[in-house]
RNA sequence: GCACAGGUGGCCGAGCGGUUAAUGGCAGCAGACUGUAAAUCUGCCGCUCCUUGCGAGCUACGGAGGUUCGAAUCCUCCCCUGUGCACCA
């Protein structure tokens, strides 16, 4: 008989305390974790996710990187994927009810889903299950009986109902059904503990609630901060533009970690990082004594975080690359090549191109008008020149153009 | 179902018959300055076309009709949201 070991409490704490926004509560984590270690029993861990926007940007891995403290510890990680929550379609997000998915993209959006976090998560110790599970096979009888353990007005104290509420915008009767149904799978997994953002609150605080109900002991909530975008006001998100996403290129990545403020950079180090908390208050007092530059701490920063998800190599060449376009001004070595048929950007005469065309077509520009405007703003470059002209004149065919339009290039090799 | 208040560009929010692609603010983009920072200042900020001009055309103020030389602005119907009423007749 070989229990699995664990690792003092106190360590585990340690480890799992670290940027975490609060714990419901610490004393009963502490409590089940000694349980544990005595019975050699792992808690069971969930989050949940729903595979509604496939592509995982940075905010989500700072939940991810807590589930993964915990599976370093010898626990269990399930990962929930709410495939019947978006069924029926999440109504989170203030605004519009978002349409319900269909069964085919929920599936291929879980799959890459999965793809994605198990960049971070091991994915052979990691439990996945589907809440359609039991979800999908809940009678009306049983979902009444569900509901009847909350009262409107509880449902009404959650912060983005009340908010509505007050602000008379639109609550349909369904939203109201969702932390019901996500602290249910908390009951049906058995969960010892469950992991949010903070803005998943209530949620997480109904699942304690329902297991109670239910005559198990009341998981503990574990929250993560959200993450702040590029903006450092707003939370980091896809449609606001203000993310970084783990798909993007090295490249992408680093400029992209390098825009952010001296000041954003430290929640950064300590929710997107390994760095322990003591290293990072040295850094900080570095700085703040002028022994060490801001940027070459940002630069640390950009680095270490490229490396985890593209390896050492990958975030050496982004750092020179990124040195070298902005700090000297010159053009990147790898920049992006882009085939570009001659025809679809041809201007009147021959070997002649509309430039406007050229960089719609590039991506550097979402429209012509918009191409237009850029040009006349003289941010538009062609190997270092700025353009001057709305058209340009080739000297030969095939054409390898280096484009520039503000901070992002891109070359095109038109045929 | 009835009554009332609303629905304007990515968001908020003016305009309530005519130089209105539609005042402001936020967000965004670019330029200057820098450490590609941040802050600040300046410009831009519906789409298409080219002869890039203070050019031409198209589309836009929930939807569909209508009145008018002319409508985001007036009328009719419809859709959507919020609030109130609802029993004791």
């Amino acid at each position: 008989m070989n229990m699995p070991e664990f690792l003092p409490v106190g360590e585990q704490l340690d480890l799992l305390q670290k940027g975490a926004a609060e714990i419901i509560r610490v004393s009963d984590l502490r409590e089940r974790l000694e349980e544990s270690r005595k019975t050699g029993r792992p808690l069971r861990v969930k989050a949940g996710f729903d595979p509604t926007a496939p592509d995982l940007h940075l905010g989500h891995t700072v939940l991810m990187r807590k589930l993964r403290h915990f599976q370093q510890l010898g626990h269990t990680v399930i990962f929930l994927i709410g495939d019947f929550t978006s069924l029926i379609g999440d109504p989170t997000g203030r605004n519009v009810t978002r349409k319900p998915l269909t069964r085919a993209q929920i599936d291929a959006n879980a799959e890459t889903y999965k793809q994605q976090v198990f960049r971070i998560l091991d994915a052979e110790k990691t439990e996945v299950r589907y809440n359609s599970e039991w979800l999908a096979q809940l009678g009306y009888e049983e979902t009444i009986r569900l509901t009847a353990h909350f009262t409107v007005s509880q449902m009404l104290e959650r912060d983005e109902f009340h908010k509505r509420f007050q602000e008379e915008q639109p609550i349909s009767l369904h939203e109201l059904l969702y932390p019901v149904m996500q602290g249910y799978d908390s009951v049906k997994l058995e969960c010892d503990v469950e992991l949010g953002g903070t803005d998943q609150r209530f949620n997480l605080l109904c699942g304690r609630e329902l297991q109670r109900h239910y005559g198990q002991k009341p998981q503990i909530v574990l929250m993560t901060p959200i993450l702040e975008g590029l903006d450092g006001v707003q939370k980091m998100s896809k449609s606001l533009n203000n993310a970084i996403g783990i798909n993007e290129s090295p490249g992408e990545m680093y400029g992209k970690l390098m825009s952010i403020s001296d000041q954003l950079m430290w929640s950064y180090w300590l929710l997107l990082t390994d760095l322990r908390q003591s290293e990072i208050d040295a850094l900080k007092a570095g700085v703040a004594a002028g022994h060490e530059h801001p940027m070459a701490v940002k630069k640390l920063l950009a680095r270490t975080i490229v490396a985890g998800f593209h390896g050492e190599e990958a975030a050496r060449v982004a750092d020179e690359n990124w040195a070298r376009m902005f700090q000297q001004k010159e053009v990147a070595e790898d920049l992006e090549e882009m085939p570009v048929p001659f025809a679809a950007i041809a201007g009147s005469e021959p070997n002649q191109i509309r430039l406007p065309k050229l960089l719609v077509a590039l991506g550097l520009a979402a429209s012509g008008a918009e191409a237009n405007r850029k040009i006349a703003e003289r941010a538009v470059r062609i190997d270092g020149e700025v353009v001057e002209n709305m058209t340009f004149m080739l000297a030969a065919l095939p054409a390898r153009l280096v484009l520039r339009l503000g901070k992002r290039a891109k070359i095109a090799i038109i045929k």
